[in-house]
DNA sequence: CACTAGATGCTCT
DNA sequence: GAGCATCTAGTGA
């Protein structure tokens, strides 16, 4: 599927994550969506590479990399097998498990437990071991997705951290949300 | 509140 | 050796 649909469909889906601990669950509220070769910003875009193996792989499967040293970042992936394509979940709602998130996160605000890529995945306690699994089957990772969000609830605006394609409003958030990182304030106007 | 700067480790040049 | 699909703490208004 088109990343940018992909991304826009993403919305207000929920992710299940299960391990010894518990599950956590989160309501997606922003993405980002990153294509192959026709992308300069994405890890698709000069070929494969070991890192990037998912993002070749089949559509609806977990894409994770590590940012910065210490970050895991979450992605789904949407293109057919061997097109790279991906949808990266910059943040979410927690709907359930908080105590278990809460734990994980530390002491921050309720709202601001999945927000931002890192947090996310952090809240979620995704790590690099989780890169690969299938998200459609009853797995440790789960997506459920909602009802096809309505356009005049979405905002679009250029991806964040990306110094290519700075022009690609391809990120996408739930209008008003408040669990919406905005690192880059108000952006599209 | 708005903004800046540094930490941090892996990948590609 | 540079450049990151980032986060937090700290400063100044």
């Amino acid at each position: 599927m088109d990343p940018i649909q992909f991304a826009r469909r993403l919305l207000g889906a929920t992710l299940t994550v299960t391990g010894e601990e518990g599950s956590v669950a989160v309501r997606i509220t922003e993405t980002e969506a990153y294509g192959g070769s026709d992308d300069p910003a994405s890890h698709a875009y000069r070929g494969p590479r070991l890192r990037n193996a998912t993002m070749f792989g089949p559509p609806m499967h977990l894409y994770v990399y590590r940012s910065y040293g210490v970050h895991w970042c979450a992605n789904v992936t949407c293109g057919e097998d061997g097109l790279p394509a991906a949808v990266l979940l910059r943040a979410g709602e927690v709907t359930g498990g908080h105590g278990l998130a809460e734990g994980r996160r530390g002491k921050v605000k309720k709202q601001n437990l999945a927000r931002g890529p890192g947090n996310l995945a952090q809240a979620l306690g995704i790590t690099g071991e989780d890169d690969g699994l299938e998200l459609t089957g009853d797995g440790r990772v789960r997506l459920h997705l909602g009802p096809d969000p309505s356009p005049d609830t979405i905002s679009a605006g250029p991806r964040v951290g990306v110094s290519k394609a700075p022009d690609h409003p391809w990120r996408f958030w739930l209008t008003g949300d408040p669990t919406v990182s905005a690192y880059r304030r108000a952006i599209s106007r």
